[in-house]
DNA sequence: CATTTTTTTGCAACCGGTTGCAAAAGTTAG
DNA sequence: CTAACTTTTGCAACCGGTTGCAAAAAAATG
C-alpha cells in the first residue's frame, strides 16, 4: 500500500540507488537525476521510511524520554519542551511511563527493542543507578532533574538541589525568622534529601535560629495539607516553612487559611519549583524556580551531542535556581 | 555491537529461522529445539529488533500520540493514562507535539516516516479535518476528547460537549438563578462552541432566566482572571456563570476574590473538567467531569481493534459527564 | 519393518532501504 | 580527437529479521 523507494525508481527510470541517494543529503547525485526522481517522488507522494533505513544506518532518530513523575504538574511543561526541542533537532520521543514498573533492565531492553539512539531519563524521583543500567547497556544516557555526584557515570543535567535548600535557609535567616521548619517530600526522594541536606547546612551557620523537619507521603497537594494540619494540631509551628515543592506548599497554605493564619503575617511560606499556578494571583507563592527550558535544552544539545560521541565523557550540568518573591513571606529588612 | 538473530543461531548451532520461531508465538518449534535457542539467547542477552522485524510483519507497534494541549492541567494525566495503556497493551506511544505546527499533513507524513500502526489524535482544540487527514493517508486513527459528528469519517471517542452544556445551564436554573453567563474559552475551539451551544438551548427552554455570554481569550488562568475583571468591571454580572474549563474558573474565582465578591453567596460559578486542583480545599469548585479514564480505555480498545481491521467502520464512543458538586454554587432548593 | 502422516527444520527470497565498488558518462587538458 | 581525470550511476551485498516451501525427522499406522 505504501509506496517504496522501488516504485519511485521504476516511474522514474533509475535505480533505487539513485532514489535513496537524492533522499541522503551529502551524496552525489546531478541536477537532471535529482530533478527527475524529486517529479517521480512526488508524484506518488513517497516519503522515506525512516525504520528502514534505520537498519543499515544505525541511525533511528528515536530518544527513549522515560519518566515516572506523571503527577506534578510541572511536568506537563516538561513534557511540552522536551517533546518541542527534540522535535525541532530531528528526533522523536518515544515516551516510556515507568510509573507501573520501576525495573531498570526491563525498561532498558524495551526501549533497546526500538534501537532508540539515545535515552533521556525525566525524573527527579528515580534513584542514580537507574540511569546507569542504559548506559552500561551502551544506550546514550543523559540524566535530566536528577541527582548530580561530582564523579558522574552518566551525563546529568539539573540544578543542585542541596544549593537550593542553602538558597531557602539563607533567604529565612535573612527575614528575620526565629524559627523555621522543613517540610519535605517523600523521604526516599533523592531531591527532597538534597533539599533538606542543603537547608540543614545553612542553617547550622545561624545556632540562634530554632530549626526542625518533617516529611509528607508524598509529592501531592493532600500530603502537605496534611502534613500541615498535623503541624497545626501538634502546637509548636515555626514561624515559616520551606516545603519541597510548591504542590505541597499550596497544599499547607490552605491547612494555614482554615486554621485562620494569615501568611504571611502570622507564618512565612517558601516553595519549590515555581509551577505556573504558583504566580496565580490567589496563590502568589513566593518559591525557589528551576530553569527548566535551560535544563531541558541543555539535555537534548547533550544528547544530539552523544549520538556523534557515544564515548564522551560524562558530564555534570548544573543550572543555578532562582528566588521568585511573591507574597508568601515577610519582606526582607 | 548489540546481539542479532545471527549471533544467537550460530551459537545454538541453529538456523536463523529457528531462531526467529522462538520468538514468534505460534510458530512451530521442538521443546528440544526452544531450550537450545532460549538458552543460546539469555547467554548473550539477546532481545529481537522490533523495527527490523517489522518490515515485514509490517507492525511496529508504535502509535503516534499526537497533541497540541500541553498547557491544561488535566491533560498531564490524559498522557499518565494513555502511556500506561498503551504500554499495557504492548504498544509504544511516539509522542507528537503539535504547538509549533498544525499542519495534518506534515504531521502524518511524519509519523508515517516511522510507519506507526495507529495515531491517537488527543486534542479537544484541533478540527475535525486533522484527524481525517490520518485516515486518508490510509493510517488507523482514533480521535479523543473531539468533537463527534452523527456520520463520523473516524472514530471518536469522548462526550457529547453540548450535552454537557445543558447540563451546566440545567444545573443553574434548578438552582433558582435568574440570570447566568457563559465564559467560554477561545471561540476557535470546537468544544467551546458545542458547550456554548448546549447551554443556550437550555436555558432557550426557561424565557424567564436572562442570558449573556462572553469568550476568554485562551483556557488558562489568566485568561479567566482577565475575562471575569472586564465583566466586574462593566458592571452587570450575572447571578452565575458557566465557565468553559476549570482553569477559566479559578482564574474567575480569583478576580471575585479580590472584587471582594463571595461565592456562592454573591455570584455562583460552575467549571468543567473537574481537575485535580478543582477539588483542592482552596478551591473546591463545582465543576462538571469527563470520564477520563473512559475515555482512554475506549480509545486504546478502539486503536487496537483497528489495527487488526483497518476498515472498520467509524463510531462514536460518548460517555456520560457528571456533576461534580462542591462549594461555588447556591445549593438547590 | 515399510509406509503414510504429521511435525520440525533449513533454505532462500523478501521487507525497504543504504553503500562500497566498478563501470559509464561527462569534463578537462594536451 | 585522444588521454587522463571527475563525477554520476547501477549492481549487488547487506542491515536484522520473517516466512513459504520443500526436505528431513519424528510419529502414527498397518
Amino acid at each position: 500500500m505504501p509506496v517504496t523507494l522501488k516504485d519511485v525508481a521504476s516511474r522514474a527510470g533509475v535505480s533505487t540507488s539513485a532514489v535513496s541517494r537524492t533522499f541522503t543529503d551529502g551524496a552525489s547525485v546531478s541536477e537532471k537525476m535529482r530533478r527527475k526522481v524529486e517529479k517521480a517522488a512526488s508524484d506518488l507522494g513517497y516519503s522515506p521510511n525512516a525504520l528502514a533505513s534505520s537498519l543499515t544506518t544505525g541511525r533511528t532518530k528515536l530518544i527513549g524520554l522515560v519518566s515516572n513523575n506523571f503527577h506534578n504538574p510541572i511536568f506537563l511543561q516538561v513534557f511540552d519542551l522536551f517533546t518541542r526541542k527534540l522535535q525541532n533537532s530531528g528526533l522523536r520521543p518515544l515516551l516510556m511511563n515507568l510509573s507501573d514498573e520501576q525495573d531498570a533492565l526491563t525498561a532498558v531492553r524495551r526501549l533497546q527493542q526500538y534501537s532508540v539512539d539515545g535515552v533521556i531519563v525525566a525524573s527527579s524521583t528515580l534513584p542514580p543507578d537507574f540511569s546507569k543500567a542504559f548506559r552500561d547497556a551502551g544506550v546514550p544516557v543523559v540524566n535530566s532533574f536528577g541527582r548530580f555526584s561530582t564523579t558522574p557515570e552518566v551525563h546529568i543535567v539539573g540544578v543542585d538541589n542541596s544549593e537550593c535548600g542553602r538558597m531557602a535557609g539563607r533567604e529565612l535567616v535573612t527575614r528575620g525568622y526565629k524559627s523555621v521548619g522543613f517540610m519535605g517530600g517523600p523521604e526516599s526522594a533523592t531531591s527532597t534529601q538534597d533539599r533538606f541536606r542543603g537547608f540543614s547546612q545553612e542553617l547550622a551557620k545561624h545556632p540562634d535560629v530554632a530549626r526542625r523537619h518533617s516529611f509528607a507521603d508524598e509529592y501531592s497537594f493532600d500530603a502537605g495539607r496534611a502534613e500541615m494540619q498535623r503541624l497545626i494540631a501538634a502546637g509548636n509551628l515555626a514561624e515559616a516553612y520551606f516545603c519541597g515543592d510548591d504542590v505541597l506548599s499550596i497544599g499547607a497554605l490552605s491547612a494555614l487559611a482554615d486554621a485562620g493564619l494569615n501568611v504571611p503575617a502570622d507564618i512565612g511560606i517558601i516553595g519549590f519549583n515555581d509551577m505556573e499556578m504558583s504566580g496565580w494571583a490567589n496563590i502568589n507563592l513566593t518559591t525557589i524556580g528551576q530553569p527548566i527550558e535551560h535544563i531541558i535544552h541543555s539535555s537534548v544539545e547533550l544528547i544530539v551531542a552523544m549520538l556523534d560521541d557515544p564515548d564522551r565523557c560524562p558530564e555534570v550540568r548544573l543550572f543555578p535556581c532562582k528566588m521568585v518573591e511573591r507574597g508568601t513571606l515577610r519582606p526582607r529588612p
